[in-house]
DNA sequence: CCGCTGCTTGCACACGTGTGCATTAGCAGT
DNA sequence: ACTGCTAATGCACACGTGTGCAAGCAGCGG
């Protein structure tokens, strides 16, 4: 089941003495001052001795010491990247795209997640902090005015994702997908089917995103010319904000949804829409022609489940690249902008006419 | 669509200057040895000083800057994640398992890509170097012996999880899960159901694993008494490595396993197993009446699709602890062990007896 | 020969924090 | 009063790198 360590290492190389500029000046016979000019190719120094130091250091297996320059240059080249949970697939991709643009623009990714809990948010924000990092992004952010406050402090060019947060403020840049629309398309998609009576399942976890669908859904059923009906609306309680806990809320909703005669579902995620697929499973309920459902993200297994999910897409990586680029422009002292990202329907087979009366 | 950003603070406050422990040296009228030891609670310094110190400095808004830390204390408190794919579902619960010690270990995370590509992983390892990082963890690391003299400057502790290269080298601690053992499990699953015809699925993109979980394949067919045949394996070319990657591997799959005449298959991992459904769903072929399909992996989605999937389940969060725990061992000097996972078979509903003859 | 210019190099300091050693003050014992 | 001891504090240096300024050297025109 295991087996000891490698401890013994070759004789004669000590461990502990990572070199720096001031050995190979030592070797060079040349000031410190020069090993640095030379090995960033600065033009104060002689061509010859250029190369011969270079050299110098790619024999001697010189490896710069990030931390000593960021002292001294007061950038540390590097961001930090809060989410409320690493293994959810929407922010899996998001996180992806932000590393992405970063590691091209020679930025390093601290990523760490804050379970959806404000309290977390803040102090993973502050450790960003205390490491000096350039940036920072927060995806999902529940930042409130209480702990406005304590940001306040913190200096740091910073992008939310998607905000959760009811009160934007305005001293941070935002990058988000347009919810109320893409719960427009969703359900105006379910209109043209012939569907009337429609109904949505959400969630507290994201209050942000669950009102914003919300009224979008509201919207369309207005534009129609159907009143909403309470019963027709489903707004699960929930705190963790993770995958299972989503497609638990989906399993969990079906009931009061049939009950309330709904032909059709309009759900806050795909991870909600698999749970009530699973519910509908279980019980022989046949999808789409008994119950047609419809989800939001978008997210890779959408595809992939049978039925195909009829759902909204967010242009998750370039949510994550976008983010990241206004994070540059930014460190590029340039003017960031806040941008709306328009969703998209990407109709499969989980959506059909309502079954004839 | 954008809106010009917030350019103007308050006035009166710097922007530009964090206040240090010098700063703060300068308001108590003390030095900024004693405030260094104020705050770091050191016996040296008196009750009284120590409290009015800690005090100021939370007056003054001041946050330790751990990059001078860093360089004082040659420790960075911070370590290097390397995966191929970030997006990849069983990757990110990888990770996920590694911050969640991290963190409460007091470590920071940095997350990079390698799109399992050698040069690109050493460029990653590379990077962690430069920053300093205390330990460095590997996932599915392609690293063979060409790259290992680049490698061995570094002397950074390191734990590879998974490793895919053919020859582990005795210099690195390593994590993974007994593929050999899974793959038995998951083949004599199938034969006690009576299958006498098995197909195998695997993919080029993750060598080791693949050819380790034939040999289990293998060596389960043996035991049984059955002769293996060519056309029953079925090995996918592939170099990204990718989740979409591993589903076109499987739909592409299924024809070959068909004409072979195969009444089970075993795949590589879930996402391939994935293909294989959809594309049995296309050709309306029924699973499991028709066809059995067991995966390996166990990432979320496979309890999610339809049928839901009989898979050997991978201990996914539980590899990501335990490679960033051994990581803590070595860090703090102890001997480090390496440990092989026993994985756990999860029938579900893909599997089931051959179709009578 | 002098002064000027251009090229190359080094000195000395800065970045913010931690620590060995010396220094000072206070106090008790003889 | 002198010695010895403890508690509290500060000095000075270290960590590894970047940079303003001065200095040295060679060449060149006057």
């Amino acid at each position: 089941m295991s087996s000891p360590s490698p401890t013994s290492r070759i004789a004669g190389t000590r461990r502990s003495h990572e070199i720096s500029i001031a050995d190979i000046a030592r070797v060079a016979g040349v000031s410190h001052t020069t090993v640095s000019r030379a090995l960033r190719d600065s033009p104060l120094i002689s061509q010859e001795t250029r190369k011969r130091i270079q050299q110098l250091a790619l024999e001697m297996g010189y490896t710069p010491n990030a931390i000593a320059q960021s002292l001294q240059t007061r950038r540390t080249s590097t961001i930090g990247l809060a989410v409320t949970s690493i293994a959810d697939p929407f922010l899996s991709e998001v996180v992806r795209g932000v590393e992405e643009i970063a590691r091209s623009a020679g930025l390093s990714v601290f990523l760490s997640a804050t379970h959806n809990d404000p309290e977390q948010e803040i102090a993973v924000i502050e450790t960003f902090h205390r490491r000096r990092v350039d940036g920072i992004l927060v995806a999902s952010s529940r930042i409130t005015g209480e702990y406005k406050q304590r940001l306040d402090q913190i200096r740091v060019p910073t992008v939310l994702i998607n905000s959760q947060a009811e009160s934007q403020y305005e001293l941070l840049h935002s990058v988000a997908v347009d919810d109320l629309l893409g719960a427009r398309l969703a359900v105006e998609h379910l209109l043209a089917l012939g569907h009337r009576a429609i109904g949505y399942v959400g969630t507290s976890s994201r209050p942000r995103s669950c009102r914003q669908r919300l009224e979008g859904y509201q919207a369309a059923l207005a534009s129609a010319g159907l009143a909403p009906r309470e019963e027709w609306v489903t707004i699960m309680a929930a705190e963790e904000a993770s995958p299972q806990e989503d497609v638990l809320c989906g399993r969990r909703a079906l009931l009061s949804q049939l009950s309330a005669g709904v032909t059709a579902i309009f759900c806050q995620n795909d991870m909600m829409a698999i749970g009530i697929l699973m519910a509908c499973h279980r019980r022989g309920i046949a999808v789409p022609h008994e119950l047609s459902v419809v989800g939001f993200d978008d997210i890779e297994m959408a595809s992939c489940i049978i039925p195909p999910l009829t759902t909204v897409r967010q242009p998750r990586i370039e949510l994550g690249r976008l983010a990241m680029q206004v994070l540059l422009d930014l460190l590029h002292e340039q003017e960031g902008r806040n941008h709306v990202l328009a969703p998209m329907l990407v109709v499969r087979e989980s959506t059909a006419p309502p079954p004839a009366l």
